[in-house]
DNA sequence: AGCATACAAGAACATCTGTGCGGTGTCAAA
DNA sequence: TTTGACACCGCACAGATGTTCTTGTATGCT
């Protein structure tokens, strides 16, 4: 299943038009916009994206398009398409909630002090479990990645057993913020805020009334930022 | 601006349709599901619509309507349409993640130990704020309301300053749901598990490290259940 | 009564829009 | 060289779809 750039194109801006209109664009639509003289080849390409299952087609129904998520997210396009370019001129009028917009975060696996985190980027598409969450929730879904909290262990980050961690991939920390980081003397992955004292770690509990941690610099290394806990009880 | 039983019925056509096919009906489409024999007629119930701004129209353009989720949800519609009845038949084929929905929950206010949390049901459409969710959450977006905890006061509960609860409005609670509860003689309402034990009512925190409560029954009353925390630190 | 307004029908009309078909150029396999 | 798959172009046709016009029935107000 290769994607010619023009099928690529004609992805993005479908993606693109929907979040603006609320309804698919017509053919000739996609034609103008990704410079396509003939109805008919647009047509042409739109069938190769319905055999590659990206898209939904209804047969002689006007518009009758839509984007196969769960299909683009198994190739890694959905991050791409979700992040469509922004709202172009004339498109700001029904820039309300409608215009609503989301994206799925891999969960990579569990977090659990003792275990080290496993997070190749690469193997976004592996993973076994999706989420699938609101643009309203956070800036910028990408780099993001979930995590589900086995055990009691991170209670001190006020995170229970079964929550979700959603982080942000990175490795380096801006004091303050909440990160998962693994402390090589004690083989242990663990979420703190994170501050940066000289050479010297100093990692802070979520919750006051456990004790602060101070490690050499060296020894701790991020594995990304929180961005949210998700706890679900129903 | 008074709908009539024809225009709510289009109104949820109109949601139920773009569920189930990501895209919107076509005038005639409308008339045949809601037993509108004229497109003219339908076609004047749309105009009626659009001029109290519930849904949006775009001029000749096919399927050229949405709808206006952000007005829906101040004239108090949003929650009954989106609850739209389930997919009908046919619809079964592109059911998957695409067929996306969501739906507004009001944040009615803080929660703080010390203060009554104020919730009539009443009073949502005067909520100031809105958070948007996702279906895949909740089973039944139904009752739903949020607040946002101010404070350290649930920490016991591993909720900290912030952070969004998010409730499910009863007056009743099975045993070992986390609930919201207001004890009388304490003046506060607090986030705990909570089990009727006889005519006692035993409150335990989420974090095992807090103390359990035993207070008579009638001295707490439920405010709703909790069915998630959602923490943002981004 | 007289009149304005809301709601509804049906049919004709004008576009909008998907589809089909003939034709062109490239490239690799036969 | 021939063949066929692939990508592309224009164009005309037909069906899909929004709009407009005329007509009709209530209802409420002066």
């Amino acid at each position: 299943m290769n994607l010619s750039k023009r099928q690529k194109s004609i992805l993005v801006f479908i993606a693109d038009y929907v979040k603006d209109h609320n309804y698919p664009p017509t053919i000739r639509e996609i034609g103008t916009a990704c410079e396509i003289s003939s109805t008919s080849v647009v047509k042409y390409n739109l069938s190769k994206l319905e055999r590659d299952e990206l898209i939904v087609r209804h047969k002689e129904v006007s518009r009758g398009l839509s984007l196969n998520w769960s299909r683009l997210q198994a190739v890694g396009l959905a991050n791409e398409l979700a992040n469509a370019p922004a709202a172009n001129g004339n498109a700001n009028r029904n820039r309300d909630r409608s215009s609503r917009q989301f994206f799925q975060v891999p969960v990579l696996g569990r977090i659990a002090a003792g275990e080290p985190i496993q997070v190749e980027t690469a193997d976004r598409s592996a993973a076994d479990e999706w989420l699938e969450l609101n643009e309203s929730l956070f800036r910028n879904p990408a780099g993001l990645f979930a995590l589900r909290v086995q055990g009691e262990s991170m209670i001190d980050a006020s995170v229970l057993d079964g929550d979700i961690v959603i982080l942000r991939h990175q490795e380096r920390a801006e004091n303050g913020e909440m990160v998962a980081a693994w402390i090589d003397g004690q083989n242990e992955t663990t979420l703190k805020h994170f501050y940066l004292e000289g050479d010297q770690v100093r990692l802070r509990p979520a919750n006051p009334t456990y004790p602060e941690m101070f490690l050499p610099a060296k020894q701790v290394s991020v594995q990304g930022k929180v961005v949210s806990v998700i706890r679900q009880l129903e």
